[in-house]
DNA sequence: TTTGGCACTACTAATTTATGAGTGCTAGAT
DNA sequence: ATCTAGCACTCATAAATTAGTAGTGCCAAA
């Protein structure tokens, strides 16, 4: 248990640290609240007893540990309202009518990447709750068409492909086929109902099946990658605790990594939720604070990426006021 | 004029440093070469006179400078074949019949981009190259619409419009006005020639015309972007001349930039273009070779870019060898 | 023209020195 | 019982010193 001076000593140090990425000196504390430095140096050992703070070496002022953000962020920190400029410049981009919302997610991320100098990650729905709305074909010349795939929650993809001497007319049917019978189905589904239900009847009706049927089941199998978007990578650059080059290449691989979709995927739920260091699989030295979002039309999972030395009341703020803008 | 000496000398010390980014001294010369250091060293610094060459401080070995990597590429970089492990992972991918060019194109620079650690880049062709070939609809629920645009190169672009109380009738009518009218143009003289040939149709038969117009012309307007990729960017993380984090930002911010694309495209023209350090526009401390590529049904530039010690012999031939595949 | 020899330069890495911002501890004040 | 002031101590950082050495340029002799 803290005392309400521990607290106030703790929240006070994680809040410089999180500005100025220094070491914080008893001095400066005691210079906040009306006591002498001494007395806050050895509340600050009580605290580094309790595994809330760390020293960088013997002599040097306290860090927060990752128990101290922990408890920073579950008993200090305060929700209060975001900060008028970052109100506004999110706000801009909602009031646009004119952009869909899936725009505005994207633009926001882009535009929280910049003002806060973290990284942001946007997840679209995955392939299974994706379903399928349409497919179009498109020829382009003798040997090649394209198809697109739409699904209900408007997500867009097309994939050329290579068909010599098909009549287009087998593969209108084929075509209609498809959106006769396998509408509504799941994308990560329609790859196996294209065999059960549209292999037997085409072979039947249409002339070179074989080649058409796998062209068409190629296109399904593929398109079952979930819809990614990070932005401002780069940000990680201007942050001091990744100033050294390789620290940066072993972040950087993470992120290519696709493991991260799937784990920055995981174990959202409609709150904010935030990992601190360890607590994520990505690296040990950053926090992610994360939430889902549920729409009558689309739904998926933002997240924003940073140091642990975040600035977890405007990000969390941020982030609660880009929810629930979209599901507004 | 340099002596068959001085352009072996040269030749030497290039490829010496190409390989170890380190300054090159006169006594590891004189091993390849029976001749004393001395000799060498004179040899160098009239070498170093006539601007081949540098010294990184008064008592280094020499670097080659700008007009050394120039005079390199120029005379003394011989092309042979490609080496073999490289051609095999090349020929892999266009061995591959299913997969179309555009995709051999963009996995090619891949696989180029992490044999070689360097950047690689593909630009599709530029909006007014690319005819409109079609346009779809799909209808995602009562408010929204997703319109698919797709051109002669088979270049997809989709974008969702949310149109209220539009009957769907109206739509198709405008739909296949333009499949009709427009179809064979420019993308980027559709907004144009919507404006001309299909705004005063519609006006007459279509009940919300203005609503429409207004969303078709957006469609159009935004699609001009051209098509660009680009990869392995992080690849200057582990380029010694880049391990200072401010060049890397610098770098990095000129990659975001989207002068990039025009740079690139540039004065790009058929044969294999070099462009040392100063001779582009991105970074003195970077090379960039590119080419064009045309082929019947698609055309454009693809560029490999590196720091200014680049394999320039490595990095040509197999551009060329690429190129090759591609209008094959 | 080439070579060997020699003085010289400046990068590198290791060691030293000084400084200062911090701590912990203790004895006395409140 | 708590707070405070004072003092000794630690350690990071930066600057200065010292080798050591891998190079050079130049010169005089082959």
């Amino acid at each position: 248990m803290l005392t309400e001076r521990q607290k106030k000593i703790l929240k006070l140090i994680v809040e410089h640290y999180i500005k100025l990425a220094k070491p914080v000196s008893s001095n400066l504390i005691c210079k906040k609240l009306k006591c002498s430095s001494a007395t806050v140096r050895s509340e600050m050992s009580s605290l580094e007893e309790k595994k809330l703070l760390e020293k960088t070496h013997t002599s040097s002022g306290r860090i927060p540990s990752e128990e101290g953000y922990r408890y920073y962020v579950n008993n200090l920190m305060e929700l209060k309202k975001m900060n008028a400029e970052d109100m506004l410049k999110l706000q801009v981009i909602f009031k646009n009518q004119e952009m869909v919302l899936s725009d505005c997610i994207t633009k926001s991320l882009q535009v929280i990447s910049d003002m806060t100098s973290y990284a942001t990650v946007v997840l679209g729905s995955s392939s299974h709750e994706n379903l399928l709305k349409q497919i179009e074909v498109v020829p382009l010349n003798q040997e090649s068409m394209i198809v697109i795939v739409v699904t209900d929650k408007g997500h867009v993809e097309h994939k050329t492909l290579e068909l010599k001497d098909i009549s287009s007319k087998d593969i209108s049917k084929t075509v209609s086929l498809i959106n006769n019978l396998i509408v509504g189905t799941p994308i990560d589904e329609v790859s196996s109902k294209l065999e059960y239900e549209v292999k037997p009847i085409i072979g039947k009706y249409v002339e070179q099946h074989e080649q058409i049927y796998n062209a068409f089941y190629n296109v399904f199998s593929e398109v079952s990658e979930p819809n990614v978007n990070i932005v401002g990578k780069d940000k990680f650059l201007s942050q001091p605790e990744f100033s050294n080059l390789d620290k940066i290449k072993g972040l950087f691989n993470k992120f290519d990594d696709k493991d991260l979709v799937n784990d920055i995927k995981s174990d959202a739920d409609n709150n904010i939720n935030i990992y601190i260091g360890s607590e994520n699989n990505i690296d040990s030295d950053v926090t992610v604070i994360k939430t889902k979002f549920k729409t009558p039309t689309d739904e998926g999972t933002i997240a924003i990426i940073g140091p642990k030395r975040m600035e977890y009341e405007r990000v969390v703020s941020m982030l609660e006021y880009l929810k629930e803008n979209i599901e507004r």
